[in-house]
DNA sequence: ACCTGAACACCGTTCAAGT
DNA sequence: ACCTGAACACCGTTCAAGT
């Protein structure tokens, strides 16, 4: 229903885009005014400034990959399924975690720092359970979820930085899943 | 000796810094002018545009941080030792990683490119060599030394997002470090 | 050869005026 | 309440004029 009112989400789904595509420095309000259909002008209605239309890109990105993504696999009990589930859900994104990457690069950007904050901790202590529950300590699985969300957000960037030492197409991707969760999970 | 004649190198540093302080958003020519001691026109004399600044900042960043690193430990004859200093070396840089960080976000820049790939290629051949060394075939040392240099640059990412995560201090640096290397040797 | 300062273009931001 | 277009500020870039 809701007959087409929701100019600010448009707004920063474009800009969420954006980030995506090329990084924080190309939330540009006038280049993303056309694609929302809108002017310049009307932007400043909505929303202060850029600084608060990319705080409104993080926390919808925030909204759509964090929850969503942890309750997909709610339902499978066994630990280890769950974890390999999680590997295969972030490394088949497919947007290739280019938005993880830019916004650490401006992770002490004080719009975009509580929300990286509020996601990194939700999902550490979701991965840090279940280490525990395939039998580590609460320091050791700390230590191992943090490995495992460095390995993680790492991966995106090494991607970036030279195609040619990540895994290409899904035989070797699943070969390296398969090392990565036999590596982290040994004892 | 060489008196005083260094204006680009200057203009190649004082960018570095600011990649590393506040990302390559903040390669400024009017606002590093100043620092170099020179007026923005003339550094138009120097550089063709901001993306040559970028460039040479980039190149600067590889001449000092990959084979001094690397002669660093070249006389360390045992393997595993090898990768444990490295691992010191990387986790207690003190710019904390914050030119990867920022370079893993622009690694698309045709300026950044391939300066990002040769210094990648450098790093993880040198770390699949070593893990062939302790005894891993090709493919797997290749996969390892992947991992390896995933949680490398992902642990920067995690600290910027949030520290609580990553180890504070001396002592948790090491048992870090520690559990880090023994998860990746072992067989 | 190398530098300066004025001028221009681009995009973030403001605002008076519209509906 | 919401939008537009003109205006201004800021910084990248150019360039004529200096030494």
């Amino acid at each position: 229903m809701a007959a087409r009112k929701l100019q600010p989400d448009d707004w920063a789904q474009a800009a969420l885009d954006a980030i995506a595509e090329g990084g924080v420095g190309a939330v540009a309000v006038e280049a993303l005014a056309p694609k929302v259909g809108a002017s310049k002008g009307s932007f400043y209605w909505h929303f202060s400034d850029r600084g608060a239309l990319i705080q409104a890109a993080v926390e919808l990105w925030e909204r759509t990959r964090t929850e969503s993504v942890i309750a997909d696999i709610a339902e499978v009990t066994d630990a280890r399924e769950r974890l390999r589930r999680l590997f295969t859900t972030a490394f088949t994104n497919p947007r290739g975690g280019r938005i993880e990457t830019a916004l650490s690069a401006c992770a002490d950007d004080p719009r975009v720092s509580p929300v990286l904050q509020r996601v990194t901790e939700r999902r550490l202590s979701y991965v840090t359970g279940i280490y525990e529950e395939l039998g580590f300590d609460a320091e050791s699985a700390r230590r191992r979820a943090a490995i495992t969300y460095s390995v993680y957000l790492g991966f995106f960037s090494l991607r970036e930085a030279s195609s040619r030492w990540t895994p290409q197409g899904e035989k070797e991707l699943d070969a390296f899943m398969d090392e990565l969760l036999e590596i982290l999970i040994a004892s």
